[in-house]
DNA sequence: ATCATATATATGACAAAAACATATATAGAA
DNA sequence: TTCTATATATGTTTTTGTCATATATATGAT
């Protein structure tokens, strides 16, 4: 089911695909701190993405990730400019973001595997 | 345009979406060997592709980067088997390849960036 | 002989993910 | 009052990946 490749262990990240890393990011902030939409997707540069993420990829997966009981959130109204929805991460979503790590580790092999073929291949010593 | 953050390069790989792994893994083993597609698609697994990758994923893979200019094949009618369309990698393939590398390397740094925030955030010390 | 299997390429249909554009509302500053 | 920053949301399109299936050749087993 999770196609992880870590013996014996299945999980909900559904494989290897690091398209999703927005993902784990955002799990991870929340475990930092719980956050609003707008927050994380200025805190998402500390993760590489570049620019900060696109609203529609963070908003979107908010809302994925809160239908899965990964997250959970609640307006808040108080304090200055317009109403925001405050999101925390759930034990759930704590699970899943030890599954993202194994596979961030195993995603880290990969992509070290291959700049060390790359280097054989273009005879590079180190 | 390239989006790699690689200070002062612009390249063709269009940014940092992981999920076209195979496309530099593809460019490497045919710089490695030229190959036909049915023999990439068992050697990919090298690369983490587990049960062999997808046989449209890398065939139509194959059409496009010929298209591109950065493989070229010919058709192998020798040999055991059906026909077979030999690959070989272009000298502008081969900068592609370089391109790719150094998108590889800042995946890693992304990722190994993740792992460290992740145990610090979980009080792990190592 | 013919049947199953391995080799080999290819495409159609669909789902998932990301990119790009735009709509909305609030509040404060110029 | 107009502009900007904050904040959330959705519509559309493109890209990428998955799954299924079609095709053809050769070889070994029955």
């Amino acid at each position: 089911m999770c196609g992880c490749g870590n013996k014996g262990h299945t999980c909900e990240c559904q494989g290897p695909r690091m398209e999703r890393f927005i993902q784990p990011c955002m799990l991870l902030l929340l475990h930092e701190k719980p956050a609003h939409g707008y927050e994380l997707m200025e805190r998402l540069k500390e993760f590489g993405f570049e620019d900060g993420a696109d609203p529609g990829l963070v908003y979107r997966n908010l809302r994925k990730m809160e239908e899965s009981g990964w997250i959970e959130s609640e307006w808040e109204t108080e304090g200055a400019g317009p109403a925001k929805r405050l999101y925390k991460i759930t034990a759930e979503g704590i699970d899943l973001l030890h599954d993202w790590s194994l596979h961030i580790e195993r995603g880290i092999e990969r992509l070290r595997n291959f700049q060390e073929r790359y280097r054989q291949s273009f005879g590079k010593d180190n």
